[in-house]
DNA sequence: ATGGTTGTGTTACAA
């Protein structure tokens, strides 16, 4: 089972890319994120003649997050659970052959100090949450999607220009940590368990021709679906195409 | 350097 994370920026924008690489890589689950429209204006005839299921949790202009699959959606929960409050489209939940996923798309941040920063650490620390009523159900889980955060230096090209970016602040990071510490696996880490690995490179400056990027979309797995990981891999053929997203696809394979 | 990307939806804001 092939589950793969992908923030496409615009689906409007980037559904030649989607249809392709829905064609090419053909995951049995897909994650999206920055859908940027409401629920009636996603393109699902052209995504369901691909052969998937759609949900959708969809926001006019900003944010907005997808659950495809080649197997049926059962037990959908839109937003994320215990923050009712949160106005934005940012979390979508479902189980899929057994498997519980969340989809996420975390708020960026910036610029810190500030109200946008606040919130993203209030919707971490919701995340937390959730993360630990899924632990205590002892299931099957992965919570994939656009983190924004850097987990480590490591995961960003120039950490001493994002001192003070809220995808490397250390508040965002020790949240970051507390769902790793939850016993959550980063299921990138568990294949290649440091380097330079980025999913995300800016449109500005070149960044994608000198890989100046950062490592921000991430999919982590309870220990039950940890068991039975196969692989993971960021996969960089996307992000070097025309009219490409400025994430790419990360994706990990279960054994079920 | 007086620059700089892309997307949305109207000309500023978010990433």
């Amino acid at each position: 089972m092939k589950i793969a994370t992908w923030n496409v920026n615009s689906i409007k924008a980037r559904l030649p890319r989607v249809l392709e690489w829905l064609d090419d890589f053909s995951p049995d689950v897909a994650l999206l994120q920055e859908l940027k429209c409401v629920d009636e204006a996603f393109p699902r005839m052209e995504i369901a003649e691909k052969g998937y299921h759609i949900a959708t949790h969809g926001q006019k202009t900003y944010n907005g997050v997808a659950i495809l699959s080649k197997d049926p959606i059962e037990d959908l929960q839109i937003g994320l659970p215990g923050f009712e409050e949160d106005i934005q489209a940012r979390y979508i939940e479902a189980t899929i052959r057994n498997v519980r996923i969340g989809c996420l798309y975390l708020p960026n941040g910036n610029p810190t100090p500030g109200e946008k920063f606040d919130y993203k650490l209030r919707w971490m620390d919701h995340l937390v949450v959730r993360a630990k009523e899924l632990i205590a159900s002892e299931q099957k889980f992965i919570l994939a999607g656009d983190y924004n955060v850097c987990p480590k230096d490591e995961d960003c090209y120039n950490p001493a220009l994002f001192k003070d970016d809220a995808l490397c602040r250390p508040e965002s990071r020790s949240r970051y940590r507390q769902l790793l510490n939850l016993g959550l696996t980063d299921a990138f880490r568990t294949f290649k368990p440091s380097g330079p690995d980025y999913s995300f490179w800016d449109y500005q400056g070149g960044a994608w021709q000198k890989d100046n990027g950062v490592r921000i979309d991430h999919l982590l797995l309870s220990p039950q679906a940890a068991d039975i990981l196969v692989a993971c891999e960021i996969d960089r053929k996307p992000r070097g195409k025309q009219k490409a997203s400025d994430h790419t696809p990360v994706w990990c394979q279960l054994a079920a």
